[in-house]
DNA sequence: AGCACGCCGACT
DNA sequence: GTCGGCGTGCTC
């Protein structure tokens, strides 16, 4: 049997996997993850690496493969834990270990200084000149030496990188000059802490008597040894975020870490204030735009113990802490938990294990819960917490619906409804602000009549289909396929076609019918400088526009006090997308969208604009009511035997030759017919959504099957048929379970 | 990263 | 020849 090790040393011309033997006595004691000691290199010097993976025959020259030497003994908890949390999500997820390792544990870039050494010459000029000047009288010419003597002739202290890398002197030239005492190697440890220190002090917030008694549910559990998962559902503006402080200031107390997990997009630096202000210095924040350097050196700060509380999107799930307490995960139905790249893990459920792993709690929060979790909870296997009331008993704001055909008919055509115009104008009078939200997701590809609010569905899949290129719909679920209509199918109208709105076009709009309003725009556009949000946010906080118009960046947890309308203008965008999450996205967003208005004293108002005013989603957010939602949603995904009642596993074929392309598909499609049972509903193969990307073409099979399990089973199968049969064909597979845009 | 190997000029 | 020092390439 041999083994495939990595190097936990990563240097880019070692970050592969090297093929050893696996002795007699150690092989019912090595499993994938194990950490294992090799001799390394032509000195067979002693290195720890993680077993990636098994197999009978060498891929290499059986001469040159060595045996393990053993088990690595001097096991570090925190890091076994993680490569094992690597090994669950390889198992998941699908791709490599070495992939799932990469996402697990940080890794030394070649930036990533930890220790920065500089070197500083201990001579005078004068001594310094007579040394150089030896050099070069000297016959056996060092001219490394000479480099190096004249680089610090000219800067006495010199950064170690800038010497190696740049004028290229080894190592051991400066280690002699070292010795002879002409200079110093300093190393300096640099972390640098991203977040600055914060003004300002923690004003304590009395908890509300439901606040309180779900901190204490926690804290009651948490103090006799039970560690599990709880969903925390409390509508907009309960105050979820005090209750999450109160548990991690108990776990703190413990003497144990946290780990608070936020969405991508929403803001970090509010998220941190308040934590700071609370917690102080053990707090730190990872997100996006820290260099993997920066990274590097917050995980080490976690492993030292020189923080506690760790705030960030998903990646930060993976923080070093040795004894982790508690994860929290806010806005838990947030799309931005699934990451896009392999392995295609989902934070939740990684997080669930890692918990579980290290003996915490997890807690994950959400006014809109989804659908996954709220069926969990429902069975039991997450503990259901409640506040369903806003702080200080203040009511959510009044919804009303406006049904855009009606408008239509009546002869408006604009994008503003006149019952929203209405209301803005009196908003404006009383000198209070407003949003108006385009929910832009799903707005490309599905095409409804604007007359009568039908959209082109398939007519096998109940879900709508997409416009592409060359004018012909397309079912992504089955395959099917029709032109594009000229007149609505349903009522013979001629207002038939793709949606379009941007957000320019809506402020030109507000502009004319509005005058002397001022306007604020928030999109990709306007945001793309560096803080473009916050100065956008800021500005509209400090009250220096009437009107902030934006897409889903708007919604997502700011606190705007002073907002008493939100204009919804066309609800149903989401409806329509592609697969079956269309209405739990727009259920979310609409709820998301109202909660943001009357926040502060003045009760708030919520116009909502769509073309299908009877839909469910649509309906339950207006009375903001998640349980009929679920209620409805849930009998329509059980019905469809979609997520969370099925399981998903999306295969993607890829590659530039189109040919090789479906035939590696439908070849991948017979292996799985032959593998799997009648339980494993297959579909495709058909084109992804997008069918090609920068001339490579993308084609997806999708399988659906209650059990998880066998749709692992199917994908370890497929892995091992791949590895026999690929041999270059120049195409690759890929795997995702349940995907979030099943495209 | 660390180590060996091969190359090169200088010295005995 | 052989020795010290530099640059390169490989590590299962």
């Amino acid at each position: 049997m041999y083994a495939d090790i990595i190097i936990d040393i990563s240097h880019e011309k070692l970050d592969k996997a090297f093929q050893y033997a696996v002795p007699e006595e150690l092989k019912d004691q090595v499993e994938i993850g194990s950490r294992v000691v090799i001799p390394f290199g032509s000195g067979n010097r002693r290195i720890t690496g993680y077993i990636v993976g098994f197999s009978e025959s060498p891929d290499w020259d059986v001469a040159k493969i060595k045996p393990i030497a053993g088990l690595a003994k001097d096991a570090n908890a925190i890091e076994d834990e993680l490569v094992t949390l690597a090994a669950w999500m390889k198992k998941h997820y699908g791709g490599t270990m070495n992939q799932a390792l990469k996402t697990v544990l940080p890794i030394k870039k070649k930036e990533a200084v930890l220790v920065k050494k500089d070197v500083t010459l201990l001579l005078d000029d004068k001594s310094a000149a007579d040394v150089f000047a030896d050099f070069c009288a000297r016959k056996n010419h060092s001219k490394a030496k000479e480099r190096l003597l004249s680089a610090l002739m000219e800067d006495h202290t010199v950064s170690w990188e800038a010497l190696t890398k740049r004028l290229n002197i080894p190592a051991t030239a400066i280690r002699d000059f070292e010795k002879a005492g002409y200079l110093r190697v300093t190393a300096h440890r640099t972390f640098r802490k991203p977040g600055e220190k914060m003004e300002g002090n923690w004003v304590r917030h009395e908890l509300n008597e439901t606040q309180r008694a779900v901190a204490d549910r926690f804290i009651k559990d948490y103090d006799v040894g039970i560690r599990k998962s709880y969903l925390l559902y409390g509508v907009t503006g309960s105050g979820k975020t005090e209750v999450y402080l109160e548990m991690i200031d108990h776990v703190l107390k413990k003497g144990r870490q946290v780990i608070v997990l936020i969405p991508e997009i929403s803001l970090t630096y509010q998220t941190y204030v308040r934590f700071y202000r609370r917690f102080g210095d053990v707090v730190s924040i990872m997100n996006s735009r820290l260099s993997p350097g920066e990274r590097f050196d917050q995980f080490e700060r976690a492993k030292k113990g020189d923080i506690s509380v760790m705030i960030g999107p998903r990646s930060a799930l993976f923080t070093p802490f040795p004894d982790l307490g508690l994860i929290v995960m806010d806005e838990e139905h947030d799309d931005s938990y699934k990451s896009e790249q392999v392995p295609r893990y989902h934070a939740r459920e990684t997080a669930v294990e890692r918990a579980r792993l290290s003996r915490a709690s997890m807690v994950m929060g959400s006014a809109t819960p989804s659908m996954e979790s709220f069926v969990r909870a429902k069975k039991g296997e997450y503990e259901l917490l409640r506040l369903p009331e806003r702080v200080e008993k203040r009511p959510l704001a009044d919804c009303e619906i406006i049904d855009l055909r009606e408008e239509l008919r009546s002869g408006n055509r604009s994008i503003l409804s006149l019952r929203l115009q209405q209301e803005m104008e009196e908003n404006f009078k009383k000198g209070q602000q407003t949003m108006l939200f385009i929910n832009r997701r799903g707005l490309m590809g599905f095409v409804s009549c604007r007359s009568c609010g039908e959209v082109i569905k398939c007519p096998h899949c109940d879900v709508s289909l997409s416009l592409h290129k060359n004018h012909r719909m397309v079912c992504h679920y089955c395959g099917f396929e029709m032109p594009e209509p000229k007149v609505c199918p349903s009522c013979g109208s001629k207002y038939i076609g793709g949606f379009k709105a941007g957000t320019q076009q809506i402020e030109e709009v507000v502009n004319k019918r509005f005058p002397g309003i001022r306007t604020l725009r928030m999109d990709a556009d306007t945001t793309k400088a560096k803080d473009g949000h916050q100065t956008i946010l800021n500005a509209f906080a400090n009250g220096e526009a009437d009107v902030l118009i934006g897409t889903q960046m708007i919604v997502k947890g700011h606190d705007f006090p002073g907002v008493t309308l939100m204009g919804i203008l066309a609800a149903d965008m989401s409806l329509n997308s592609r697969d079956h999450r269309g209405g739990e996205r727009t259920f979310q967003m609409l709820t998301q969208a109202a909660g943001r208005a009357g926040r502060g004293n003045a009760a708030g108002k919520v116009i909502i604009q769509t073309y299908q005013p009877d839909n469910y989603a649509v309906c339950s957010a207006a009375a903001q009511d998640y349980e009929s939602f679920f209620a409805r949603e849930s009998r329509y995904r059980s019905l469809m035997s979609y997520p969370p009642f099925s399981n998903m596993l999306m295969i993607m074929i890829t590659g530039e030759n189109l040919n090789k392309t479906e035939e590696r598909a439908a070849y991948l499609k017979e292996l799985i017919q032959k593998e799997s049972d009648s339980s494993t509903r297959i579909l495709g193969p058909t084109d992804a959504g997008i069918a090609k990307i920068k001339d490579v073409y993308r084609k997806v099979i999708y399988l659906r099957n209650e059990d998880y399990d066998i749709l692992i089973g199917i994908k370890d199968k497929i892995e091992a048929g791949l590895l026999r049969s690929t041999a270059g064909d120049g195409t690759y597979v890929g795997f995702d379970f349940n995907p979030m845009n099943g495209i």
